[in-house]
RNA sequence: GGCUAGGUAGCUCAGCUGGUUAGAGCACACGACUCAUAAUCGUGGGGUCGGGGGUUCAAGUCCCCCCCUCGCCA
């Protein structure tokens, strides 16, 4: 039994996520941790929220709200709709974490102490109205290259000239709308990621059997123009983990935090600490080299703009520490999923949310979409024509149906238990070795996380179904040899428990479903086909299912193409 | 402008280190079947693999130039 680490990349707690942003960890992180289990390895799933930051603050500010009390509500809010899609983490955390400050300042000690930190002194906006330091992009000015009115302070969206807030006209904070702003000397302490660039190389060069995508955006950050760059690590906000040195005050951090880029990582361990702690689990077992986690398989799962902090910055941190920290053995990236040809947006409301997907259709119609077309290799599109074929055609014509078909036959010609009598001919030797074919061949794809290939090979499982049906024709056999039909039938009843074995990691509640109509709750993977296709013997009691995939008709999806063009607020 | 990844049948995509008549699903046409959510199964039509040049006995697959998308960065 192997032991599997899985973490997806953690969403921003202000707001709700789209689909791309489903697509591009938690779904597929999900997928794998479900085959993982199902094959009987142990498994860590692990994801959080990320709440510190200035987007969180303000956000909390607008709602009216503390920040730490809106974090907790939007944690919840985010926590149910995971739920919703029926995401199995072991535990879905919190960067705010008790567990996660501390670690985050364990983590900067030893940076500190293994002289990977350096202070720099730079000069930032300082707004007196808001009484703080403002990021660049909260202040806005005129541009003083195309006269635009409302250019941010590191960029212009009217002429996209890369801005200094120094640059800008009439600056003023976004915030407050003050305008009495002055530049401010502030000390920050940077990450000296310059000083373990060779190390890093040297660590991703070793990754031969890393996505490209992961490898590529690592080696262009550092080797593109003077190589990996020295990064900020603390803040002046005040929602945040506090710049401490061993409890103390940081000397000349003091009433800064860490950035929220350096604590989001760590919360990978600080939410298996919290698991730990409110299941009383041993964490270090999954953390530590010396503590038992040599033998873990660490994989990692994000969108490719989280890929930066993941092939460098954390790791740097684990290796700057000097302890024995797990380091990621994959990285698997995804591209972006665009909405009917163009880009989600949030601000506009064009695309789907996940509360909004969940309003309209089951968790299982989207997962099958979503993962049957990830945006492996490429940007992938989501329209609604896709969506609409792909699931009447894979779901409800060839699963659904299929089941439907084989319960409704039997129930009708013998009853609803799997009929007796009757033997296996060729028919069913073909079968059986074209499912262990492809079964293998399944396995091969989702030990990969070779997503689509993965739906391609699950889904001609299933047609395999509806081809033995065709071929033995069990409808005809029964006017002139009922036990053979018995037999036919028999042997097509137990493929729908193997179908929800099979189907569990991409649809779980339907392979629920299946299960509780052939009234198993045997979950064993199938790797050996001949016996899984007799587990279910004659005389066993099924319940002929409802409907398990009802189709999207042509006005429901007219319907939504309007809805979620872009109207929300 | 630099960099990344792409440009393969109407659509969405497979095609590893170059090698027999370029594949799948959907859509389309025809046929079979009638157990089933008018579902299923089979057969077929359809591509000068973005354009041009080169290397090779042989290139979608390698090299060069150009064009076009997506994203990141300046």
């Amino acid at each position: 039994m192997a032991r599997h680490l899985i973490t997806s990349a953690i969403p921003y707690i202000n707001g709700i996520k789209h689909l791309g942003n489903l697509v591009g960890s938690q779904l597929p992180a999900d997928l794998f941790a479900r085959y993982q289990r199902a094959r009987g390895h142990e498994v860590m799933f692990i994801c959080a929220t990320d709440e510190h930051g200035t987007p969180a603050e303000l956000a909390a500010a607008k709602a009216g709200k503390p920040v730490a009390e809106y974090c907790t509500e939007m944690h919840e809010v985010q926590a149910e709709i995971a739920r919703g899609f029926k995401l199995s983490f072991d535990h879905f955390g919190r960067s705010s974490s008790a567990q996660n400050r501390k670690l985050t300042q364990h983590f900067a000690v030893q940076l500190a102490k293994a002289g990977l930190l350096r202070e720099v002194t730079e000069k930032q906006m300082y707004s007196k109205a808001d009484g703080r330091f403002l990021p660049d992009r909260y202040i806005e000015g005129t541009c003083p290259n195309c006269g635009f009115e409302s250019a941010r302070g590191d960029q212009c969206d009217n002429c996209t000239k890369q801005l200094d807030p120094v640059d800008l006209i009439n600056p003023h904070s976004v915030i407050s709308g003050s305008t009495d702003l002055e530049l401010r000397e502030t000390k920050h302490l940077f990450l000296r990621q310059s000083a373990m660039k060779d190390q890093l190389d040297a660590w991703i060069d070793s990754k031969t059997d890393w996505p490209i995508l992961t490898t590529s955006i690592a080696k262009k950050w550092l080797h593109d123009g003077d190589g990996l760059q020295d990064r900020g690590i603390t803040r002046d906000l005040s929602w945040g983990v506090p710049a401490q040195f061993e409890g103390a005050p940081w000397s000349g951090m003091e009433g800064k935090v860490f950035y929220v880029w350096f604590d989001a990582p760590i919360e990978y361990l600080a939410a298996t600490q919290e698991w730990a702690d409110k299941t009383g689990g041993d964490w270090e077992r999954w953390w530590r080299t010396d503590k038992g986690a040599d033998d873990v398989t660490y994989t990692e799962f994000m969108g490719k703009d989280n890929v930066p902090f993941h092939t460098l910055s954390f790791p740097a941190t684990i290796l700057g520490s000097n302890e024995p920290w797990k380091l990621v053995d994959y990285i698997k990236s995804f591209n972006y999923l665009n909405y009917d040809g163009g880009q989600f947006s949030t601000s506009r409301g064009r695309g789907v949310f996940m509360d909004q997907a969940l309003e309209i259709l089951p968790a299982d119609y989207w997962r099958w979409w979503l993962l049957s077309h990830a945006p492996e290799s490429a940007d992938s599109e989501f329209t609604w024509e896709n969506f609409q074929t792909s699931v009447n055609k894979d779901l409800a014509d060839v699963l659904g149906n299929f089941v439907s078909r084989i319960t409704k036959f039997t129930r009708s010609k013998f009853g609803e238990a799997l009929p007796e009598g009757g033997a296996w001919g060729e028919q069913e030797d073909a079968l059986i070795a074209e499912l262990t074919t492809r079964i293998r061949a399944y396995e091969t794809h989702m030990e990969a996380m070779d997503i689509r290939k993965s739906a391609a090979e699950l889904r001609a499982i299933w047609v395999a179904g509806n081809e033995y049906l065709q071929a033995s024709a069990p409808w005809s056999a029964f006017k002139t040899d009922p036990d053979r039909a018995a037999a036919i039938a028999r042997l097509a009843l137990n493929l729908i428990p193997l179908y929800a074995v099979l189907s569990a990691p991409f649809i779980p509640d339907a392979a629920d479903s299946m299960l509780g109509a052939m009234q198993t709750e045997d979950r064993s993977w199938p790797q050996d086909v001949k016996a899984a296709l007799t587990a279910l013997p004659a005389g066993h009691a099924f319940v002929t299912p409802e409907v398990l995939f009802r189709k999207i008709a042509d006005e429901e999806r007219e319907d939504w193409q309007k809805r979620f063009a872009g109207t929300r607020d």
